[in-house]
DNA sequence: TGACGCTTTTGATCTGCGTCAATGCCGATG
DNA sequence: CATCGGCATTGACGCAGATCAAAAGCGTCA
């Protein structure tokens, strides 16, 4: 793969083999997964004009926690840890973004968490302000966007359910079954695959456990005959034990 | 006027003594708190239209998770909590409705959480049909809405790190400051005193604590002559300690 | 006034998961 | 191919908070 010139540390602008949007958002792959599904051919061709694609490498930051929101983004491919931190280092991963989700849904003036690509990866960008008056022109779209919203706060409160009230058991679970319904809808997934592109740290951090409850969970479940631990990924052997233990 | 179908033998009309909205939305004591600042005097006079103000006493169930949502809220005396339950029965309180908050922002078709009232309480009741034609004529409502959506968001991820990361004794200063700030916002309130209507357990619910963790903790807190426990609530005496350990 | 029911507090003990430490694994690099 | 650095795994041990149990507080009611 050719890697385009850089222009801000790890930020690259998007090269052809990277390019999910493609020149032209009807034929994106993640169109209909994205809050672009609200828009008509007209208005997509509007928005058009104010999207870069921008590509990040692997680690890249997309943004901080406390930054001024000058982009959004509309993820095309690629997985990011969206990450809340505490003064004295301990981290909450507070989700995953993966291709079709959106960040900056809010329209807050600041970030509240930090963005960082967990693979390389391709998103969508918009200037804040150029999103926004677009969005104020077409109600519609601010109604997708709170229907978006209204999902994230869903997941957001059966996160909470996880983290407050589950064993490290039912955490592990219910990740791998949130992750396997997840990669379902993406595109060009491969079915029986549950992709873990994050490491063991940003799953006990997403988790409220440490690294090495994870790795010991994970490992005792596929000494049970529970999954196979594959590269990038595991695979379910026993569906209904997950099923069983998984919010 | 037409009332929307029951939820619980424990709810009755609205008194005189209990109405808080009164007779005209203009002078509803949570307008400036709650979406209905979106208004203005003409739309407000439209939307009262639709209203009827529900009491709730206490302990009254305003609607369980899975329920179709027939009505939507907007409370305007007392306090909620906000619950998600397992099958075996343990509870996560995912948050704590006060005074100006509304129930039913995301206008799905079922609620995913029950609410139940913690104190007597008051709520301008609308139908959901009727609310939801009323927004679609209101896109600024909707974007009010929406905002209210990602100020929930906001908290609910700072909620995830509270119950991911922080100690038990973190937790309950998170708590305390958290209401401190709420209930600062709630016309009426005595300043200093940070009421805590709800019990122990669902103090415990919402941390991701068991009760005796709850109570040592307070107690401890006020052996340590950081709080002192009065009927109804607590006092800080030492400030500082609450706003180093807060998230 | 005393008995009842419910919530809170307090104490004793237990345990799931964290902490600390070492080892293993693997891809990158010279 | 050997070395290195980052991540994952595994084991031994400790502790924060859960569990179990009992007592204390407190509002209600006959």
């Amino acid at each position: 793969m050719d890697i385009p010139p850089r222009h801000s540390d790890h930020e690259t602008h998007a090269s052809c083999a990277l390019r999910s949007r493609g020149d032209d958002c009807r034929f994106c792959g993640v169109r209909h997964l994205s809050i672009c599904q609200a828009l008509n051919v007209d208005e997509l061709a509007q928005l058009e004009k104010m999207a870069s694609d921008s590509v990040f490498e692997e680690r890249a930051v997309l943004f901080q926690e406390e930054d001024e929101v000058s982009s959004v983004f509309n993820l095309t491919a690629g997985v990011a840890r969206l990450i809340r931190s505490l003064p004295d280092g301990r981290r909450q991963v507070t989700g995953f973004a993966l291709p079709g989700d959106f960040l900056g849904i809010s329209l807050d003036k600041t970030w509240r968490y930090s963005a960082e690509a967990v693979t390389p990866l391709v998103a969508c960008r918009f200037r804040r302000s150029s999103f926004e008056a677009f969005s104020e022109k077409n109600p519609h779209l601010i109604k997708k966007m709170h229907e978006f919203a209204s999902q994230e706060l869903n997941m957001a409160q059966d996160h909470m359910v996880l983290l407050g009230r589950l064993t490290a058991e039912e955490k592990l679970a219910s990740f791998l079954v949130e992750m396997k319904k997840r990669w379902a809808r993406v595109a060009g997934h491969e079915p029986g695959l549950i992709r873990l592109p994050m490491g063991r740290q940003d799953i006990a951090d997403y988790l409220g456990l440490t690294i090495e409850t994870v790795s010991r969970v994970i490992n005792q479940m596929q000494r049970d005959r529970k999954l196979v631990i594959v590269p990038d990924g595991v695979r379910f052997v026993d569906q209904n034990y997950f099923d069983d233990l998984a919010l």
